[in-house]
DNA sequence: GATGAATGAGGATTCATTCAT
DNA sequence: TATGAATGAATCCTCATTCAT
């Protein structure tokens, strides 16, 4: 049999697929933010991507699907455009400078990408949360501990382990508060994410090389 | 809020009736948790009572209103359980002693009622959030706005409510982590919240009276 | 909780859901004659039934359950209106007379219930076939069985179970030619599963007491 | 039938078409194996395949004309790979060789081709069966016709007819059997088949010449 | 010819809600 | 009141078939 090159799955696809993909993800996350992963249905994605449902099926094989790879070009865009943002850091670098950076950066991407925030507050029932979500959690919590590693290269690794998740759950948490923000109120929000990161991390670097005074001072707020 | 529509009935209800809705509140409790708001069916609610779903509707005539009869009646029993928990704070118990209690509270508060977890952690979407969880949320925040108050006497009222809609949040990112580690892992992950939160406030408590000293040793963790 | 006496599966129906059970499989006995199990919708059989959707499944879970509970119904019918027709047989029944017998009986019973014939012919696939088809098989293949052991009590049971098959099978394959056609030409179709039968088993039945002679005569046709 | 809807092509099919026919066709085989034909998809036999459904529908109008074409391909290699088998019959072959080798002709062509079963018990429904099956059941019915009438040339043509008919519903009753069973089962349906078809054309045959004796005996089982 | 995209009606099933008893 | 029945639109998904490239 040498002339059915196509067996196997590579899936040749073509331009004009792979438009349809990209319009179908971007109606899927236009469908996600206003109505939730859960209540989202399929047929409305189609409908707002312009095609007919069984098109959609075409390209993925369930919501879930959808969502997932929705989650992995996320990842992938987020890798591409903030690069190393959250990459080991110079441990010299001031905690304020580090942690200021990271979240307006975080801030940044999630404005521009509000399913974002809609995956990662994934579709409810703590401990029977979806794969997508999960995958979604889980990039980000190992980068943040990536990065809490570059900067608590001492510290056991369960408690860094631990730590990141608590930054990842305080700037979600955070993030929800920003996104019900507008303006200066907003503003106001991000501040005081990286005021509660900051607070909460201080004493673990500061431990690296003997608290350094004065650190109480440069971190309290005037506002 | 005296409007509740499911409370316009002449008063004096029949003690049956109070019984049915006990029933059919602590079945959607248990469906909840089981499957999310959305998920959840008002005829698995029914099914879950024992009571047919038109039996239901003879109480409530939607399914968010008995979410939101849940969300009241959730608030009420903190209220009682936990009385003066939240209530204003004598300005002289040491922070630490004042977060360390609430959280507490409210972490046992939640492990005996995870509805709470899951109302609060709703069905839903940043912006467009549904009665109920408002209400919780609004509930709460305002309770814990009034405790910040006591603490906080001198700070502008914008303030204190951001800052007050900061540690809910904060402590709501916390209480999923903790929901989701058991044993060793739980307790650490409440030390955490607590140190969070203690952090966070301390720098705008401290200058209650001008920065007292040693405050940063008091919460430097050992983990 | 002394007041929810349903709470079990015992399902209290009303006199109406028994009357739309009816309904419902009349309706599903007429589609899955008209168009074949597999190719038989839900919603073909609700629309014939009058209702809609939503109202078969509250009496079905699925389709499969349909089938199931036609074929024990037919079933039950069957035991009913014909008895102890496939009961075992007295030994001195002459062979020709107790296959007559139950041959006419059944095609009488088939002609009555078009559906037994709807459903035993499977949703194809040999090796693979669902539950009711292989139900309603088993339990006739079994009473012939036991008809056969009356005849053949000291048959090893291995043949009298293949035997037992084969006969269902020519039973089946006649029905089908039977059913294909009318007035005389089905008569004497059903004359000619009546022959291959008792040929059949003319051998074994005569070995019980040494072969009577004149065996041949009394079953070779004039037709 | 010279006008099959598939063959308009100006004739002088392109070696490659034919090999797409081929490999379409031996893909249809596998899925109607595997799902039955009313549940197997054009899409599922195009994948199968290694082709497109765009191809496949250059080659086919509709899924039906699939089945009929492998229909009469499969008769076709019936006619080639056991040519004269059913062909008329010298007279004086004894009756169970000539059924006892038409039956292992019929059987080892089906082992090879399971398709064959899969088309003949089709999908379909009494009454209303679907052309491909009608096609593939009248050849064969036709053939067998004409090799019982070399055997009872003085029958009247309407009792051969039928006769014919009920030899190939054994058959394909039988054939169940067989296909469901697996070694010395198997071998013991085959003889069963055999068997009945043997004790039933018997009289039929034995009238041509006066009943020969002992006919009987060489029947008897002893299994 | 060949491909993959596109269609849209249809299939099974669910569910919030209403109704008759 | 309480019940089970009824509804019908909506859900996810499939499939025979057609179309643009």
């Amino acid at each position: 049999m040498p002339d059915n090159p196509q067996k196997e799955q590579p899936r040749r696809r073509q331009a004009r697929g792979e438009r349809r993909i990209a319009q179908l993800l971007e109606a899927a996350a236009s469908v996600f933010c206003t109505t939730g992963y859960t209540a989202a249905s399929t047929n409305a994605i189609a409908r707002e991507a312009g095609v007919s449902p069984g098109t959609l099926y075409q390209f993925f094989p369930n919501k879930e699907a959808i969502a997932i790879e929705l989650g992995d070009r996320l990842m992938h865009e987020m890798r591409e455009a903030y690069g190393e943002a959250l990459a080991p850091v110079d441990p010299a670098t001031p905690l304020e400078e580090a942690v200021g950076a990271a979240v307006d950066r975080f801030i940044a991407f999630n404005c521009d990408h509000p399913v974002f925030f809609a995956l990662m507050h994934g579709p409810d029932i703590p401990g029977r949360i979806a794969e997508e979500h999960d995958a979604l959690h889980a990039t980000l919590a190992s980068r943040i501990e990536g990065l809490l590693f570059s900067l608590l290269p001492d510290a056991p690794p369960a408690d860094v382990t631990r730590t990141a998740h608590v930054c990842l759950g305080v700037y979600k948490a955070g993030l929800e508060l920003v996104l019900a923000h507008e303006g200066a109120g907003r503003d106001a929000y991000i501040q005081e994410i990286k005021h509660v990161l900051i607070r909460y991390l201080e004493p673990l670097v500061g431990d690296r090389l003997g608290a350094p005074e004065g650190t109480d001072t440069a971190t309290t707020r005037t506002a």
